[in-house]
DNA sequence: GCATTAACATGCC
DNA sequence: GGCATGTTAATGC
């Protein structure tokens, strides 16, 4: 459970979370945009959120979610004037809104709070490079089957059918979070459905067997 | 075979 | 109606 830990690291940086503006935001309700100044950090209280670039053609790529403990608008303490992706609300969603100057002068003075900061970051490159991996290497089903169980294990909730996955997804942010056509994203459920390894139904997914996932994430 | 695109059907807020 | 989901035909690599 090594992302249960770097969660629990960022612990550290509580301190600061009193420290700036509480905003809600409901379900789809865009938080920032590219363009717009990045002068503030953001930490998730409760909800999700989807980090995405939007291509001119109306594609778009998801570089991943974030959920309750996690940051948002990191770029902001880390020298970028302006945002680069989109953000967006998965359903209705609690944010601290962190100054980005008083991040940095409380980081400066808190080694302990920036290695953990360090350690997050890590997890989130991590995350990116297993999808590229995956996207160079591996067809829709194997995709597909790692991003459900790695949501499973970041925003996994544990009921009597097995781990529900804890937000709100439809096939077509699915889809874009693994570079696939929406259609294929479906087709690709419905089959690990009847493989009995995973129930679903709208914005509902509860993955029963997840040996049988990580299965799936080598073979094809 | 695997995947995309386009088109269309169905069903749920 | 608009959106989410299910399905299929045509086409490409």
């Amino acid at each position: 459970m090594p992302s249960v830990q770097v969660r629990d690291t960022l612990e550290a940086l509580e301190p600061l979370f009193s420290r700036g503006e509480r905003e809600l935001y409901r379900d789809r309700e865009v938080i920032y945009y590219p363009g717009v100044t990045s002068d503030s950090l953001f930490y998730i209280e409760s909800g999700h959120v989807k980090v995405s670039f939007l291509d001119t053609s109306g594609k778009r790529l998801v570089l991943g979610l974030r959920g309750p403990g996690d940051l948002v608008g990191e770029g902001a303490i880390m020298g970028e004037a302006r945002r680069r992706h989109f953000v967006q609300a998965l359903g209705d969603t609690l944010l601290v809104r962190l100054d980005r100057d008083l991040v940095t002068s409380w980081l400066r003075r808190n080694p302990e709070a920036s290695f953990s900061f360090l350690q997050w970051l890590h997890k989130q490159r991590t995350e990116l490079e297993d999808l590229l991996v995956d996207v160079a290497f591996r067809d829709i089903q194997s995709r597909l089957s790692r991003k459900l169980l790695q949501l499973s294990e970041e925003f996994g909730v544990p009921t009597e059918e097995g781990v529900l996955i804890g937000c709100r997804l439809t096939h077509k942010d699915l889809a874009e979070m693994i570079a696939s056509a929406r259609e294929n994203t479906t087709l690709a459920l419905n089959r690990l459905e009847q493989e009995g390894i995973l129930d679903k139904s709208r914005y509902r997914i509860v993955v029963k067997n997840r040996e049988s996932l990580k299965r799936k994430c080598r073979v094809g």
